[in-house]
DNA sequence: GGACGGTGAAACTTCAGGTTGCCTC
DNA sequence: GAAGTTTCACCGTCC
């Protein structure tokens, strides 16, 4: 085995490799445990590097405008970028991240600085895969990750296509820490995978979906598909395996899910559209629960609250310590609002509940029509993340909606459509019927709104000259007058057009 | 004496991630 | 566990 010889210019490990590499002409992924450190990591290299491009100045300035208004994030990235230095986390925004990865695929970024968003799925091979953190923060302190992770992360190494082979680094600090180290990951061997089907959540989602679609129907047939799974082959206790199932199934039966005559399972009209919607089906009860309760005083926030209390939400954004008296002020301050049921205090449950509530803040003010950076100083989550919780949050709703159809709870389905609406576009309400056209989003609905430009027959009314001057493009605002001209010849869609409205 | 500001050490706080899932209302 | 952030004690300066 050859030695690789860096030469040490810098106290920080990792810059000496990333400029060996740089000196070399490859490509390098740094693995970290933190989205800090990814941007630390990457600021600190950058910070040794003078030379930029047209190409690179081009990119830093594509990134620092992936969202309306950049966040300090962004302004970080995008500084990163000048030097081709690039960090990569799950905060990012989509375009950010696709940004980066095409342009390191291409070869105008030399270096990514990244959290394990890149280690799996993602095909993006370098010559060198460094690996700086085998330590994650787990609920239960730090912890070993685990070897298949490490496996994962080194196998980023070596382009197929450039390089006959690649080099994985895995840094420590003491020569202890290298013997570890060595044992562990490199000669190590990967852990046994566990099945997930023991998982309460997913066990009773899947034993509703079989029923629903009639896979399997009496007890027997039931337990003997469970008996062929992975999970009875690795659990091989089958008696206690059974009395799981007969508890879920109680459960599911208890929600009115399924249904017990004839010796048959079978699911009914309403355990069957949950199977179809794929929730958990703890998630749908709650949701039934709530929706006999309310009546029709739900507002957005109620509704939000209600949503962001569920597991498919998770993980939540997190009460931090100094916010702790604030949002319980808060929850008293909304009281009425929330439906879901408040734990005490001293069940562990209570901090999952205050997450739900900030959470269901965060959401409540993108559809107040607050901006990426706004959100960013003052809940610390990134346009990554609001994307991700917007769109899960659209799938709970769609199903909230779906359920309350089912219940006959027509007060409330014109709420939640509204809602879906709005949470789709971050916008408030008085919005909503200027984003039926096309090419329309929350910026430029709110820019016609202040120039009292408020519903479609204004616009219509509108003059070319003014539509250009409101929305700063001429194309933009001949495109939306031929929206509303051939809404207008047309004429058959007023209905449609009204009905958030 | 007291307000103020700078400094560094100690104390405190925080920490990864789309498994995919729905449909266009 | 380690990096980043806040708090706090201490000191010197100025009014």
């Amino acid at each position: 085995m050859s030695v690789l010889k860096v030469e040490k210019k810098y106290a920080d490990s990792i810059v000496n490799l990333a400029l060996d590499t740089l000196k070399s002409n490859k490509q390098a992924l740094v693995f970290v445990n933190t989205k800090k450190s990814a941007e630390k990591c990457a600021e600190e290299i950058a910070k040794k590097l003078k030379q930029t491009s047209k190409e690179l100045n081009e990119l830093s300035s594509t990134a620092l405008k992936a969202v309306q208004k950049p966040t300090k994030q962004c302004r970080r990235l995008s500084v990163c970028l000048e030097k081709g230095i690039a960090f990569h986390h799950a905060s990012l925004h989509s375009k950010q991240k696709e940004l980066i990865e095409s342009n390191f695929r291409q070869g105008n970024i030399k270096i990514i600085c990244c959290t394990p968003t890149l280690a799996a799925g993602l095909d993006l091979p370098a010559f060198r895969a460094i690996i700086r953190d085998t330590k994650r923060y787990t609920g239960r302190g730090m912890t070993d990750i685990p070897v298949l992770e490490y496996l994962q992360m080194s196998g980023r190494a070596g382009r197929p296509n450039y390089d006959t082979f690649g080099e994985a680094i895995l840094v420590s600090s003491s020569d202890g820490q290298k013997d570890a180290l060595t044992e562990k990951y490199v000669q190590g061997e990967p852990e046994d995978i566990y099945s997930k089907l023991a998982v309460e959540p997913v066990l009773r989602t899947y034993l509703l979906s079989l029923i629903a679609t009639k896979v399997i129907q009496t007890k027997e047939q039931i337990l003997s598909f469970f008996e062929k799974t992975f999970w009875a082959f690795q659990f091989k206790d089958l008696k206690k395996l059974e009395q799981t199932i007969v508890r879920m199934l109680k459960l599911l039966e208890s929600w009115e899910f399924i249904q017990y005559t004839d010796s048959k399972f079978r699911a009914t009209v309403l355990g069957r559209r949950i199977a179809e919607l794929y929730i958990d089906p703890f998630t749908a009860h709650e949701f039934v629960v709530a929706l006999e309760k309310t009546g029709s005083k739900v507002n957005a926030l109620s509704l939000l609250q209600l949503i962001s209390n569920t597991l498919e939400m998770r993980p939540l954004l997190r009460v931090k310590l100094r916010e702790y008296d604030d949002f319980q002020e808060e929850i008293a301050k909304y009281d009425e609002s929330f439906i879901t049921n408040e734990p005490s205090m001293f069940d562990p449950e209570y901090d999952v509940y205050l997450n739900s509530i900030k959470t269901s803040f965060m959401l409540n003010e993108w559809i107040e029509e607050k901006d990426d950076d706004y959100l960013m100083e003052n809940y610390d989550v990134g346009p990554g993340i609001v994307r991700m919780k917007i769109e899960t949050a659209n799938w709970l709703l769609y199903a909230l909606y779906e359920i309350a159809r089912i219940q006959q709870k027509q007060e409330i389905l014109k709420d939640i459509i509204k809602l879906k609406f709005r949470l789709r576009y971050g916008v408030k309400e008085e919005l909503l019927s200027l984003l039926k056209l096309k090419n329309i989003g929350r910026v430029r609905a709110r820019k016609l709104f202040k120039a009292n430009l408020k519903k479609l027959s204004d616009l219509r009314k509108a003059k070319p000259e003014f539509l250009t001057q409101v929305l700063g493009s001429k194309k933009v605002a001949e495109n939306i007058l031929e929206q509303v001209g051939i809404k207008n010849e047309t004429n058959n869609n007023k209905g449609q057009l009204n009905n958030f409205s």
